[in-house]
DNA sequence: AATGATCTCAACCGCCGTGCA
DNA sequence: TTGCACGGCGGTTGAGATCAT
């Protein structure tokens, strides 16, 4: 990780750069925050971050706009927010991504898509979202790849690629393996629905403490949960798609989420908590989890959970464990997870 | 040691939703 | 109803760090 002191080398090139040119705005004039003139741009210095700090600490967030002026800063007030929430804010967790965050991260973005990431980032605690959405990028999509799964659909690349269009471009992966002779992703209906469940965030008929009785079926971690509507969560190419919560852009404090029809903060949390708790736990019961990236083990091998560590090495129980059964289902096929059984509670 | 290739991540950009006058 | 200000989001960029040759 780059020393945030040394980001901070007055005379950057980056800072000296002139803004490039600023498109017409659609609707409108340029906001004055968007006029870039005599403002400076690049890596923030200490005596910067140290004003903004304080003067945040003093104020408070918001206002933004303004802000810069009010705190003698030669900033936008996007990049004031910016610095602030992602960096100078007192609840940003630093250091590396630990091996629990990065579990939830990717079951997250199973379920909410490459769209969400504050979304994301507000289920790990003290991770922004441009943290989470790096750390996908440079990480874990290299590791699903080289899993040969997709990380845009959590599916294995070889069908996902003729069902879901071309994949996205790939972050600076010239060193992506190809699909490993050992994946350990079985899907076993490869032609389904390239979508993945999508549950109502209506209803929940189970509670949320710890979700008993919520499997129906072994692996489908939406059981018990039930489908209000079968459209508007698919992609209009027909690909994945995630959760779609509308007014989910321009929320509240990059966090939880508010603007789910019909759906409070809470409930759609609870929903979250649930289907995260419900997964994990039902893994850990059916699994020796091992967080395992198959490459370099040693220190960052990271056990979860593990009754027998003879398992650990076997084939198979890395990290493709946890994507592997959401999508193998003992008894139905994708479609059937979303449509069947569950249908019966989405007709109310 | 020098050089080029690759990786990481802070910062920027444009767009969108909301609230308000 | 309309237009603007503002906050917030996801995608992208590029400087610096690190690795490979």
């Amino acid at each position: 990780m780059r020393n945030p002191s040394s980001s901070s080398g007055p005379g950057s090139s980056s800072s000296l750069a002139s803004p490039p040119m600023m498109k017409q705005r659609q609707k409108g004039l340029p906001t004055p925050c968007c006029s870039k003139v005599g403002l400076k741009r690049g890596p923030w210095t200490p005596e910067e971050d140290e004003v903004l700090a304080k003067f945040v600490r003093k104020e408070g967030e918001g206002r933004w706009r303004t802000l810069p002026k009010r705190a003698g800063l030669l900033r936008c007030g996007k990049s004031c927010r910016l610095r602030w929430m992602n960096y100078l804010r007192p609840s940003i967790k630093r250091g590396p991504i630990a091996p629990d965050e990065e579990d939830l991260i990717l079951r997250l973005h199973r379920l909410l898509g490459n769209r969400r990431w504050s979304l994301i980032a507000g289920r790990i605690p003290g991770r922004t979202d441009n943290e989470i959405k790096n750390y996908w990028n440079t990480h874990l999509s290299k590791k699903l790849i080289s899993q040969g799964i997709d990380p845009r659909t959590h599916k294995p690349l070889i069908s996902s690629s003729s069902t879901t269009g071309p994949d996205p471009p790939l972050p600076q992966g010239p060193k992506i393996q190809p699909p490993a002779a050992t994946m350990p992703y079985r899907n076993p209906n490869p032609g389904a629905n390239p979508s993945p469940p999508m549950p109502s965030l209506l209803q929940q008929t189970s509670g949320d403490q710890g979700g008993p009785g919520i499997h129906d079926d072994q692996d489908g971690f939406f059981g018990g949960l039930s489908l209000e509507r079968d459209d508007g969560w698919r992609d209009s190419d027909g690909g994945f798609a995630a959760l779609d919560l509308q007014g989910s852009r321009g929320g509240d404090d990059g966090g939880e989420d508010g603007g789910i029809d019909c759906c409070t903060d809470d409930v759609f949390s609870s929903f979250l908590d649930s289907l995260i708790n419900d997964e994990f736990v039902l893994h850990n019961q059916q699994h020796n989890v091992y967080y395992n990236d198959n490459h370099n083990n040693s220190a960052k091998d990271r056990q979860i959970q593990s009754t027998d560590p003879v398992t650990s090495s076997e084939p198979g129980f890395g990290l493709g464990t946890l994507w592997e059964s959401t999508f193998t289902s003992p008894v139905l096929g994708l479609d059937e997870e979303i449509h069947g059984p569950l249908v019966d509670h989405a007709g109310k």
